[in-house]
DNA sequence: TTGACAGGTAAGCATCTCCTTACGCATTAT
DNA sequence: ATAATGCGTAAGGAGATGCTTACCTGTCAA
């Protein structure tokens, strides 16, 4: 009886999942043009898509007969927040920056 | 019988593990010292453990009749670097530095 | 109106997850 | 040697997940 929403990182812990948020980057999607992209039943990815709409992480717009899904972004901080614990073990952002700029103009 | 490998999203879905990681910034520990900071059952935790160990995010050593655990913080690298994926969105300072030092490049 | 299309919901199932208690095996202390 | 400590493994159960097929509703097209 937990009924615990899952949250964010619970959505973000299957591989599908988050191959559909990667193809909402590129702006939004019917749901058909989702499932084009995976071996799954259609209505698996509807499931999918449903435990990303519990998470935040996706918004939907019909449009006619169809549903699109659009990112949500910014529901992906917790998951940057907690990262940022963990930073420090890398270099810092302008470390990275630096080294960034630097390989590129090596070119 | 799929046996498949968690991996790093997995192991990282669940609020205990996260937890875990998190105690062990600050220093390797023994098992005793992890469970002290949560309710359920040391075995629980060992098994907890071992889902951490099997994504390569911990790495453990013997000390007599200890077992010290130790964050291995590289493994998240996958995590950050799916979350790279949407940096473009949250436009941050940081962001936004890059994005002006990149197109100051393009001359 | 009839049908095709988009896509959600229901039910059922196999498997995984997470927890528990019971127990085993080293290692250290007495 | 015996006991206590540290911690893993085994077994089992409740519930969650992830998939499937079957079905339903709402929209557009002929």
């Amino acid at each position: 009886m937990m009924h615990t929403e899952p949250g964010v990182f619970g959505a973000i812990s299957h591989p599908a999942r988050r191959r559909m948020l990667d193809l909402l980057v590129d702006g939004d999607r019917p749901v058909n043009e989702i499932a084009e992209n995976f071996e799954m039943s259609r209505p698996a990815v509807s499931q999918h898509l449903r435990v990303l709409l519990g998470a935040g992480l996706v918004t939907e717009q019909r449009h006619g007969r169809e549903r699109r899904y659009r990112l949500v972004p910014e529901q992906l901080e917790p998951v940057r927040d907690w990262l940022a614990h963990y930073e420090r073990f890398w270099d810092d952002n302008f470390t990275r920056l630096r080294r960034h700029l630097e390989k590129g103009e090596e070119r």
